[in-house]
DNA sequence: ACAGGACATTGACCCAAATCAAGATGACTA
DNA sequence: TAGTCATCTTGATTTGGGTCAATGTCCTGT
């Protein structure tokens, strides 16, 4: 929200730097911020790979600028949920903890901006405002992993779809500061089974309902990724929750 | 995990203070944050007793000294999902903003230590190691949600129930800076209807559920309040996440 | 000690989503 | 062009937990 140069990820897009969207970016900033520099590096990941394993060694915290990951945790016997899906402009990674907690899996082709661990975690010490906007974000996150609760524990197959499709129809709005309405696109990039662990469904279940929707008329496939939404509110009241998300937050 | 004075909360049990634990406490802190002291306050709240309704302007910030309560979010037709769990030393409030995103109520009898929202913002500004703390605490907040998600999404009635035992019995060990194993009691400060809200279930089948533990001799019941757990290994075991929870995290 | 009310347990039945099992689609390779 | 493999869809069946409906239990106040 702070219009002002953010240090951190914000999703304002830049204009100076390779990276589509202002994230954790030496360039950005170079002119506060030149001793970095050298600390960013990129990666790149085919969807399907892993970023990092749960419990592995993570020495770098990162951002990311396009493509899609999923934070995911699993059971012994296999069970496995998604407990955090990452956007652009997005931040990955525990500052103060090497390890990582999670396997973190990019679902389809990503590409992140990276940052050693330990010189990161010197600027958070030095700089307030950095450390203001991590504060701000992670509060974000916790926000939304509040409403995925309430998605996990109360909605039905059919609205967790419906909230799904919608909430990465605002992301993908937001990043281009517009409001999602009327006849909309959503891109999908996630398979079947993917969108299962991020519902607590079965992937059967999920085809199912996204069937269910398409005979409704609330959706329509163009191809397996792709969905387009004639009605963004028809949407909106399917997904259970009305609220309508604020003025772009 | 700092053993240096923190001005947010930690789970040390403070010496010089009315509260048991250090929490939001310009007592605790007077030496450096006498300015403060004016601003603390103290509420409590009966059981059942609502803290602030979601959309409520809320203008303080507040620790829990002890009691519990719970953040709940509803959809419109009702169905209501437990978003946050209060225990001693939990911190409530978002700062940054003064509108309540949540409904707060108190589980059993509760008692906060409250601040007024400005000065604490001034505080968190002026003072990197209160914003840092405050920080960590988020993201332990959020490792939490996440742990919380896969709960939802992928485990059993039985196995929820569990490990809301597991957490009860985790954190009110680790207050006192135990680890809990062997033949343990554990208090219960909720109602079925509550732990239902949380687990995504509903109280017939949490009360089918503690029935069925009993039965299986994993649990015995100490009037409703109160659960007498004769191997906290076994209990681990029945809610399916088998890590040990690491050294008192 | 008793009555009332909130909270909890138990039973009978039902349904949404899981499971098991074929097929269909579509992208890539030989 | 055909073949292979991953992904997705659809169908048949099962089942865990929800719903509806009685009881039971334990505080609290009189």
């Amino acid at each position: 929200m702070t219009t002002d140069a953010a240090i951190i990820a914000t999703q304002a897009p830049c204009e100076n730097c390779p990276i589509r969207y202002r994230a954790v970016c030496a360039h950005c900033e170079s002119e506060e911020l030149g001793e970095l520099e050298d600390m960013k590096f990129y990666r790149r990941y085919e969807a399907g790979q892993n970023v990092v394993w749960a419990a592995d060694r993570m020495d770098f915290v990162a951002s990311v600028v396009s493509g899609m990951a999923g934070l995911t945790q699993q059971l012994e016997d296999g069970r496995t949920q998604m407990v955090g899906l990452l956007l652009p402009s997005d931040f990955l990674g525990r500052p103060g903890r090497d390890v990582a907690a999670y396997t973190v899996t990019a679902t389809s082709d990503l590409l992140l901006c990276c940052f050693r661990r330990k010189p990161f975690e010197k600027l958070l010490r030095e700089r307030p405002r950095v450390a203001g906007r991590l504060l701000e974000m992670t509060l974000d996150e916790l926000d939304a992993a509040r409403d995925w609760l309430l998605l996990l524990g109360r909605k039905s197959a059919r609205e967790k779809i419906a909230s799904l499709l919608v909430i990465l129809a605002r992301r993908e709005a937001a990043l281009l500061r517009r409001r999602p309405e009327g006849r909309i696109v959503v891109s999908l990039p996630l398979t079947r089974e993917a969108m299962a662990d991020y519902l607590g469904l079965t992937l059967e279940t999920v085809s199912r309902q996204m069937s269910t929707l398409k005979r409704a008329g609330v959706i329509e496939l163009d191809g397996k990724r792709r969905v387009i939404v004639p009605s963004f509110g028809a949407l909106v009241i399917e997904s259970g929750d009305d609220s309508d998300g604020g003025p772009l937050s």
